[in-house]
RNA sequence: GCGGGCGUGAUGGAAUGGUAGACAUAUCGGACUUAAAAUCCGAAGGCCUUAGUGCCGUGUGGGUUCGAGUCCCACCGCCCGCACCA
């Protein structure tokens, strides 16, 4: 009898695979297709668990629809630009270039033997010229279809490193490298009109029922839908009126001041004639735009001396205030403040001394507002001073109806609908991401470069020693001729955004050769992704700027009309998390251990005890990572994906402890040894062959279930069950070889190599990865005997055996005679009895 | 503050409104062995001077239902997302 000795089998399965070539996705073949697609990973040079479970949950998909008899696209590529390479060449020398490309050929090593279904003759990188010089060329199309444009944004700006940084970069108002304060600055940057599609991008939410609610709900509150009552203050001066913007018109009465944002352009003119303001606006802009520099930031304002006039009372006059709280790039930039029902308003009138007016009073309470702002419900009846009626009851709904219907037909204001959605800015100062195919000329202003000269390729010969983008220092590289004039010009030094290489690589998936973005014949076929996968940290931004991205290629002739949503289903996965192995250094400071050098809560070397700190995601800094690379040559790749798909539920996180990976490979031996027995064995047919038929047809059906709706563990658990009754069944060999065959097939999407080795060993045909995938036979499901709980008055009290079809009443006759209902009766007449049949009986007494 | 999710044995978790705890881990007992490992077999939610197919039991309290872990309401706890958004 023969040994589980994984490794050795599974080198030989994929290069089996390999020489069968049946992953290659092939648009020709018969039969429907499938394209599983997990996020493509970023090549920091190691795999971790994490990939492994995003990529075993996409190859179970691939597998299972490929022995379906599924046309599969199942690629992989990496998302290769990016700041962390830039920052290895500042930190340790050498190039991106060959940073990314070695890290990518070492990942690329360390994801093989995991034996995962893809099409590797598809595999790109986003820093490939190729792919990004398509990039450009998209870019290009964009920009003549009007739906990239340039202007002056406000950006977290480093003036150590001289670059912009993104929100996430900036770290208590500092920058996460430099630890320089970071600066607010404008900035002439190149945009997406993502705004735009505010309204599509929200309403097709609802057309994507195979995507988590919670990613639904996010995103449909990043858009940010509100609909408020826009109109202007008439000023008392001469100046231009002020238009203000709020979703609470009810609270107009309310109105203690208007405020705008130091970037309003009002406060702009004031700042250039007085330098007062001009040292306000100048302390509003320190600190980043970050929530933790806006959280912390304390609430500032300065009276402008202007006054407006109240719209329902030309006699009432309000001050005009700038103050640090009113974002420009939200609503009008421009407020009226009701202190009594809005909370910050409230702290803003009590610091300044501003008037609080109530406008608003619960039912069985007058109290003035005080301290705390009192927030008119939408749905429920308040007490309201209203524009036209004086005091009424309103839910505060009715109440902005009225308002905005009033303003509408007096004239003054109108009702509008406004998105919090920005438009998305795309350039970055950056040397290592895809240059913006413009150029800069003194004569024709800014010119889209020629198609014929993409790529524009970045160049190699560039240095990181000082802070800044490369690409502004080099000798040469930004010399060009002007695509229009043909005089001297500038090229764009800014790249863009990395998010733009992973808008859009799905679809360059289905034709990663082509010369054009996309192969609209290839597209056509493969779009769009059947089923996405990968982590719930890229529910707002990646998933929001593809489906976008999917628009914007259609209306450039890039991607089908059917690929409006790209994604058909999405499943965001759990994290792998480990326990966190710590001691203390002599300054009592934390010192965290690798799970490989702590064995029975001691660390191996000097036998210290470790204090063990809950599961947390695997992270370097807390040192509780555990290899891919070791546990697969430990244990065999098979263990390592039956791990990590068994015991926790996908979307969960699951915990990999070392106990958990010995259990999988001792029950991956198992089964092997079991086969292998079955393989030698020969016992006639007998009267258990039936029962072991029905439990197969059962496992069929459970497992098939748990792949297809993403119950992987519910699968292995119906597996190892399955495995038990295998075990032990004294069946026939025949009945026994043909339940094993099957066990191998139901195992292939997990445990691929191990299933072809079984398989081969029982006599399978061809490989198993392209077996027809077994049918669960419906009239086997059911035994012909039943076990039915009787319940008595809801309560479990006896159980009755019945044929499967037997007749309702017949039940209920049998399950009144029993023992324990008789006693309960007590000669009574039951008040009720139902019937579920095949399920259970209620007595009711 | 707003929005969402989750609370089940020692642990991870299972359960279209229908036998709660499948399956696995850890634990305990047995077989095999000189012994250990491996393997195989088995026990196992809690309670009890009545060991009974007895009572209790899915965060807490109510409700709907013949029947609730599952549906509804309130509360407690934990987790996640968003946020000076007017």
């Amino acid at each position: 009898m023969s040994r589980y000795s994984a490794n050795e089998i599974e080198a030989k399965w994929q290069k089996a695979w390999d020489s069968a070539g049946i992953f290659y996705a092939n648009h020709k073949a018969d039969g429907p297709k499938y394209y599983v697609l997990e996020m493509f990973p970023y090549p920091s040079g190691r795999i971790h668990m994490g990939h492994v479970r995003n990529y075993t949950m996409g190859d179970v998909i691939a597998r299972q629809k490929l022995a379906t008899g599924h046309n599969v696209l199942h690629p992989m590529g990496w998302d290769a630009f990016g700041m962390p390479a830039e920052n290895a060449a500042m930190a340790i020398g050498g190039h991106p270039k060959d940073w990314t490309y070695g890290n990518i050929a070492d990942m690329r090593a360390q994801m093989k033997p995991l034996g995962l279904s893809i099409d590797w003759s598809r595999e790109f990188a986003t820093c490939d010229p190729e792919y990004y010089g398509q990039q450009q060329a998209l870019f290009l199309d964009m920009l003549e279809a009007g739906l990239v444009y340039r202007k002056n944004a406000v950006v977290n700006w480093d003036p150590v490193d001289m670059t912009v940084l993104a929100n996430e970069q900036v770290e208590n108002g500092r920058g996460w490298r430099s630890g320089a304060l970071v600066e607010r600055r404008e900035l002439t940057q190149w945009f997406f009109k993502i705004s735009d599609y505010s309204e599509e991008l929200l309403d097709a939410l609802d057309t994507l029922d195979n995507w988590p609610a919670k990613v639904r709900l996010m995103q449909e509150n990043w858009i940010g839908k509100s609909r408020g009552l826009q109109f202007s203050f008439e000023r008392t001066d001469e100046g231009e009126p002020i238009t203000v913007y709020t979703t609470r018109p009810d609270t107009l009465l309310g109105a203690s001041f208007v405020g705008i944002s130091p970037d309003h352009p009002i406060a702009k003119q004031l700042e250039a004639k007085d330098p007062k303001i001009a040292d306000f606006v100048a302390e509003c802009r320190k600190g980043g735009t970050t929530e933790e520099a806006i959280e912390t930031a304390e609430k500032l304002g300065y009276d402008t001396g202007i006054k407006v006039k109240h719209p329902l009372d030309p006699s009432w006059e309000l001050p005009v205030w700038i103050a640090n709280f009113i974002l420009m790039d939200y609503g009008t930039g421009a407020i009226f403040a009701c202190p009594a029902h809005d909370q910050r308003d409230l702290d803003f009138c009590r610091k300044y001394g501003l008037p609080v007016i109530d406008t608003f009073f619960a039912l069985d309470d007058d109290t003035p507002v005080d301290k705390i702002a009192f927030v008119p419900p939408k749905t429920e009846k308040v007490r309201w001073v209203n524009h036209f009626a004086g005091l009424t009851e309103a839910t505060g709904e009715e109440a902005i109806n009225a308002t905005v219907d009033f303003a509408e037909k007096a004239g003054w204001g109108e009702g509008v609908t406004k998105y919090r959605l920005r438009d998305w800015g795309l350039s970055r100062q950056r040397y290592w991401g895809c240059p913006i195919p413009v150029v800069h000329c003194d004569s024709c202003g800014v010119v889209p470069e020629k198609k014929e000269n993409l790529p524009i390729r970045l160049p190699d010969d560039v240095t990181f020693d000082k802070p800044g983008n490369p690409l502004d220092r080099h000798p040469t590289w930004r010399d060009c001729e002007c695509p229009s004039c043909g005089g001297p010009a500038k090229r764009e030094t800014d790249t863009m955004d990395t998010f733009v290489d992973s808008s859009w690589y799905f679809a360059r998936f289905t034709a990663p050769h082509a010369n054009t973005p996309t192969d609209l014949a290839e597209a056509e076929y493969w779009m769009n992704v059947d089923q996405y996968i990968g982590g719930i940290e890229h529910a707002i931004l990646h998933l929001l700027y593809s489906r976008f991205f999917a628009r914007a290629m259609q209306i450039t002739g890039h991607l089908p009309k059917k690929a409006i949503e790209p994604f058909d289903a999405l499943f965001t996965q759990g994290m792998v998390t480990h326990e966190i192995y710590q001691t203390r250094d002599e300054k009592d400071r934390p010192v965290y251990h690798l799970p490989e050098d702590v064995e029975d809560g001691k660390l191996k070397t000097t036998g210290e005890a470790v204090e063990i700190i809950p599961s947390a995601k695997m992270s370097k800094s807390k040192k509780n990572v555990v290899d891919p690379v070791s546990i697969i040559s430990a244990f065999g790749a098979d263990t390592a994906r039956w791990f990590v798909l068994s015991d926790s539920p996908p979307e969960r996180d699951v915990e990999w402890t070392a106990a958990g990976a010995e259990a999988a490979f001792k029950h991956l031996s198992r089964v092997h040894r079991i086969a292998s027995e079955i393989s030698e064995s020969n016992v006639p047919a007998n009267s258990d062959d039936e029962t072991l038929l029905r439990e197969m047809h059962k496992a069929i059906h459970d497992v098939t279930g748990g792949v297809e709706s993403f119950g992987f563990n519910a699968s292995i658990a119906k597996l190892y069950a399955f495995t038990n009754t295998l075990s032990k069944s004294k069946a026939g060999t025949a009945a026994k070889r043909e339940a094993a065959k099957t066990l191998a097939q139901l195992m292939s999407p997990m445990t691929p190599h191990l299933s072809e080795e079984l398989w081969q060993m029982l006599g399978g045909e061809g490989l198993v990865a392209t077996a027809p995938w077994p049918k669960a036979d419906e009239a086997m499901l059911i035994d012909d005997t039943i076990t039915l709980p009787i319940q008595i008055n809801g309560k479990r009290r006896a159980e009755i055996s019945v044929a499967k079809d037997l007749d309702k009443v017949e039940v209920e006759k049998l399950a009144l005679s029993t023992e324990a209902v008789q006693r309960a009766l007590d000669g009574a007449v039951p008040k009720k009895v139902i019937v579920v049949p095949g399920r259970i009986v209620n007595v009711v007494v």
